[in-house]
RNA sequence: GGGGUCGUAGUUCAGUUGGUUAGAACGCCGCCCUGUCACGGCGGAGGCCGCGAGUUCGAGUCUCGUCGACCCCGCCA
């Protein structure tokens, strides 16, 4: 037998021809006499007919099918009566009258049912047995929608001159950033490859290596926690270019998204806007902005002086007000419920005043400008946020430290601005909507201080480019590594993140090209020649034989087909995910191996 | 590493203050049914209450531990 139509692709023109339809027995029902069976494949589902009086032997042998039996049925199309079409279904004016039956397998009862329009079973389940979750029609939804993203960005991709090209999976540690996943050498006892993390240096040897454009949908491996939106192996959409600038780059990410999106039926708008990181901080507290709500407003200079000791706010940071639109009139438990949203750190750095008139009554035009500076409407919440007054005055005089004081209050009133819209998105619906909001922030600092290692440490990574004039401050920050107020904290970077709706999609920059900046870049890490050289030696070698400027940028597909799906988690997006514990239930992966493969590998395991 | 929610029939859940025979719905099995499409009717089977200790005359229920799922913090250049 051979299949002729897909079930899903009938229809009322397709009456009077015999065809042969293969797939799953979706659903049964049995009135007797008369047997209907939905057959469902990728496409969709059909109704067959079983009719004992038309065929009795045929009939006798369908009573045994079961759901999930593999069926393949030859019959004739014939438009449903009138009063027996369901508008429903896709097929519903059409169904099969069966002239032949075969079985091509049978199947036990399945722990839950994957034609279940309204499922409702534990995800445990659904991973254990990913199979039959994967013939659910909103798996397949998801998967399709996957193909025809990436298959979009391929295609937009090729057609601006970038080479798809693969890079090593088993390659070098790097201990730097998240932790590694480690795959023993059984030919170099005791040594061990990587799974990358990214193909970061590969990408750029291959600039050097004068391909000029590539790209990859590049598996990467990172062994740290998970989250809803991480998983340990992910997907990159990885590119490198020659000769950029940034324009360049943006041009072609919003290229390859407008193709992208498209694809999956949406339209966007562009070209995105661009901020730099400093103003996002200033705006939103954060840098990856959710540009559905509105920003947060500076109000300091509305208010006399004496509202601010009143009040005992320390003046010399910030003081911001934030709106949460079409909130309504909050009840006494709700404006309670406020304190839960921060914790005993965020209560050190920030207070709040929730209780807006109140305020009003003694500055009553403060508030009205205050109101108007941020666009309030009726029934719009507005916080305001700032530094509570401490025993010794914050220092004004040197302003890197004051700097940093100020971003500690603005990142964390933006921390509130989200717990608030999240609190209230039931009833501001701004998360309702299917709005897609892009954005590119640019100019990242290039160091940041890690307090725990007491050093600076890189913010994007070490191949990041500085801003030309930003120069002499990093002569002047290496002479000064273990300052937290060095000048390395005020050096930006050539590196832009790409953000839609608040999460961060990808990061880019364009790199270091010249081996005297690399190694000078190093350095402020902290690594000294014999360590530069022990590390990333070939890749400084590298950059001495005629590097070419270039740039390139990595977007998460997983996130990116996650966000079009509307799916709160990436496992719904990817056909074989990991648990929160990084395991596979349905593989049982990972397992013990034998002590022979271990004596092989020259690995003993600690009990 | 830390915090939270959850774990009872194949599945999703209920289970009172610790009390006698642990329930419901869907699914499953049998019989009936020629126009259903979440078909319907009648009948039936199905339980290591995650696992292990403890408290108690008595534990699904209380305590401790442990395993697993999910979410968050740390972590993720």
């Amino acid at each position: 037998m051979q299949r002729t139509h897909r079930c899903g692709d009938l229809r009322a023109t397709d009456a009077g021809s015999t065809v042969t339809v293969m797939g799953w027995v979706n659903r049964r029902r049995d009135h007797g006499n008369l047997i209907f069976i939905d057959l469902r494949d990728r496409s969709g589902i059909s109704q067959i007919v079983f009719d004992k009086e038309r065929n009795p032997e045929m009939h006798s042998r369908v009573e045994a099918v079961r759901n999930e039996y593999v069926l393949a049925v030859t019959g004739r199309v014939e438009r449903r009566s009138e009063g027996t079409i369901n508008p429903k279904m896709e097929t519903g004016e059409v169904e099969v009258i069966s002239t032949e039956l075969r079985v091509l397998n049978e199947s036990r009862v399945p722990p839950f049912a994957p034609g279940d329009a309204n499922l409702n079973v534990n995800e445990e389940v659904r991973l254990k047995y990913r199979y039959l979750d994967l013939r659910r029609p909103e798996m397949h939804a998801n998967i399709e929608m996957r193909h025809r993203v990436t298959l979009a960005i391929r295609n937009y991709l090729a057609g601006e001159g970038f080479y798809e090209i693969e890079t090593p999976i088993l390659t070098r540690s790097t201990p730097e950033g998240a932790r590694d996943y480690l795959v023993p050498s059984r030919v170099h006892p005791g040594e061990f490859y990587a799974l990358p993390q990214s193909p970061q240096i590969f990408k750029q040897i291959l600039m050097i290596g004068g391909m000029d454009r590539y790209f990859q949908i590049a598996r990467c491996f990172r062994d740290e926690d998970l989250r809803a939106d991480r998983q340990p192996e992910f997907t990159q959409i990885d590119l490198e270019l020659a000769f950029p600038t940034e324009k360049t780059i943006h041009d072609v990410v919003e290229g390859f998204l407008d193709a992208a999106f498209t694809a999956a039926g949406v339209t966007i708008e562009r070209p995105f806007p661009q901020m730099p990181y400093d103003e996002a901080i200033r705006l939103y507290g954060i840098d990856k902005p959710d540009l559905r709500l509105p920003a947060m407003t500076e109000v300091k200079d509305f208010f006399p002086a004496d509202a601010w000791e009143t009040l005992q706010v320390d003046t010399a940071l910030p003081v911001v007000a934030i709106r949460t639109p079409k909130v309504g009139e909050l009840s006494r438990k709700e404006r309670d419920d406020h304190k839960g949203l921060l914790n005993e750190k965020q209560a050190k750095v920030i207070k709040y005043f929730d209780d807006i008139k109140r305020l009003e009554k003694t500055w009553p035009e403060a508030i009205a400008k205050v109101r108007q500076a941020c666009g309030a409407e009726e029934g719009d919440l507005l916080i305001i946020v700032a530094a509570p007054k401490k025993e010794t005055a914050t220092d004004t005089t040197d302003a890197r430290r004051l700097h940093r004081a100020a971003t500690a209050v603005y990142s964390q009133a933006g921390l509130l601005r989200l717990a608030l819209a999240q609190k209230y998105a039931a009833r501001h619906k701004v998360f309702d909507e299917k709005q897609y909001k892009f954005l590119w922030v640019t100019d990242f600092p290039s160091f940041e201080w890690d307090e725990g290692a007491n050093r600076w440490t890189f913010a994007h990574h070490p191949f990041t480019s500085i801003h030309e004039e930003h120069a002499g401050l990093l002569a002047e920050g290496v002479k000064a590594l273990n300052d937290p107020d060095s000048a390395l904290g005020a050096i930006r970077a050539r590196a832009y993140d790409v953000v839609l709706n608040g999460t961060e999609l990808g990061s880019g920059s364009i790199r270091i090209h010249q081996q005297e900046v690399q190694a000078k870049i190093f350095e402020a890490l902290g690594m000294d020649e014999a360590e530069q050289k022990l590390r990333f030696g070939f890749f400084l070698e590298a950059l001495q034989y005629g590097t070419p400027p270039h740039g390139g940028i990595a977007l998460g597909l997983d996130r990116i087909v996650m966000i079009l799906a509307g799916a709160a988690n990436l496992r719904e997006v990817i056909p074989f995910p990991k648990t929160a514990a990084a395991t596979d239930l349905m593989m049982e992966a990972p397992t013990p191996v034998t002590d022979a493969q271990l004596k092989e590998l020259s690995i003993g395991v600690r009990k």
